[in-house]
DNA sequence: GAGTGGTCTAGACCACCAA
DNA sequence: TGGTGGTCTAGACCACTCA
């Protein structure tokens, strides 16, 4: 049936259709890597026509939140495929090769979150966090230092043992252990010199250029959910980044 | 008409009347900014549904080819518009405010391409390119120093002159004066230390770590038609990246 | 009011996949 | 073979713009 245009939201139908079927995302309706219901399906549970859902899950498509499979179904994305991979860890070999990636944990506390930081994940300044650093190693060289932060609440759970289980890949994680799964991130990028720390870690001397690149990772519903600084050793490492 | 499946491309109906569209945009039959032909015109034209017409110009305009306005039509996209600016200029102030732009020409001269470069741009080692350098300043300080190679050939006739009447945007030049039209770029990101030069242009003390932004830009047809080196001050500015 | 793009529907056939 | 997404058509109405 054709609905008037004068529906409670003034949104095309199609962007009310999708947004129902986000909520039932983020309600874990279907867990990632999931089939969801097809186009008819889809079709007959909001009362529209198959092209009307299929418009709405073209977009959830578009934003990378479903994957469509010919012949196949419609599918929550994962972290898993090489695709995301790829779309989330920018840093590449300078030659163009695949390297073999390892991480390192160095340290996983329960802390209080800095005021700025606070802000960006949208919690108060103060609240518990979970704090982490650790080394990521391409081909078995130390590339990124890396500090992660995560709010306590949703994170519950977390710990040294959790994060070794992965491989290093914390989104893999999130997904499977605790459902939640990151769409999108915000990354600044700034040249910076390598302070004591990061140096040692690194294996440089103090003041080197590194690639600071400060990421906020964000669910479904546009929430805040990692705040994250990486610290990139680039002499034989870009972040490749495409424009369009 | 229902056309057969057999078609001469193994390709769906509105990803012919895509390639068909952009190579009337390589040739040129509208400029940047101009008008081109309705969904309807496009239809007749090439004997398909407006249906089909609409989903092949959905495409062009998802890659920014065009811009799609409601009750105007379907135009040329052009890098007058604020919002294009903004993808392809990602430096932003770490304080989120608006800033006034200039540029400082330092050099335009004529020269031969190296051969990494030439590599990149496609062409011959060694033959003729034009070598431009400038400084970008934010708020009247110097904080991106640029390197820009054209070749020569389709380039010709970018001279000093023609540089100062656009503002410092190279890409409008491109456009207005020679109708040559990005739609996209390719940029490797890596840390770096002020040489003596940039040191010196930008105002700081050799070694402090920069920016460095290495981009390749292309036209319709994925030809490359620039590389641009910039060497950017990172202290108040970040590099801004949404990552999707 | 005429013309444009935007939304929505309904129905057809195709390509792919699995049982 | 039946179900899925992918393509294509045809026709309707809406919202916006401009003369």
């Amino acid at each position: 049936m054709n609905k008037p245009r004068a529906s409670p939201l003034f949104q095309p139908l199609y962007r009310q259709i999708k947004a129902l079927i986000t909520q039932s995302l983020i309600s874990g309706e279907w867990g990632p890597g999931e089939a969801i219901p097809s186009e008819m399906e889809f079709a007959a549970r909001f009362g529209v026509s198959q092209g009307t859902a299929r418009k709405a899950l073209d977009e959830l498509a578009a934003e990378n939140i479903v994957v469509r499979r010919q012949g196949k179904g419609t599918f929550v994305a994962t972290h898993e495929e090489e695709m995301v991979k790829l779309r989330f860890l920018r840093l590449v070999a300078a030659d163009g090769s695949k390297e073999l990636l390892d991480n390192k944990l160095l340290c996983c506390v329960r802390s209080k979150a800095a005021a700025g930081i606070a802000k960006m994940l949208n919690i108060r300044a103060g609240s518990a966090v979970i704090d982490i650093k650790r080394l990521l190693l391409f081909s078995n060289k130390p590339i990124i230092l890396d500090r992660i932060i995560l709010p306590a609440v949703p994170f519950k759970g977390v710990t040294s043992e959790r994060i070794g289980d992965f491989n290093g890949s914390m989104y893999r994680m999130y997904e499977t252990r605790l459902g939640i799964r990151m769409v999108r991130a915000e990354e600044r990028l700034v040249a910076t010199g390598a302070d004591v720390e990061a140096a040692s870690l690194l294996g440089l001397a103090p003041g080197t250029p590194l690639l600071s690149i400060e990421r906020v990772s964000y669910t479904y519903d546009d929430k805040p959910m990692e705040w994250r600084l990486g610290l990139c050793l680039t002499d034989d490492h870009h972040y490749l980044n495409h424009l369009e």
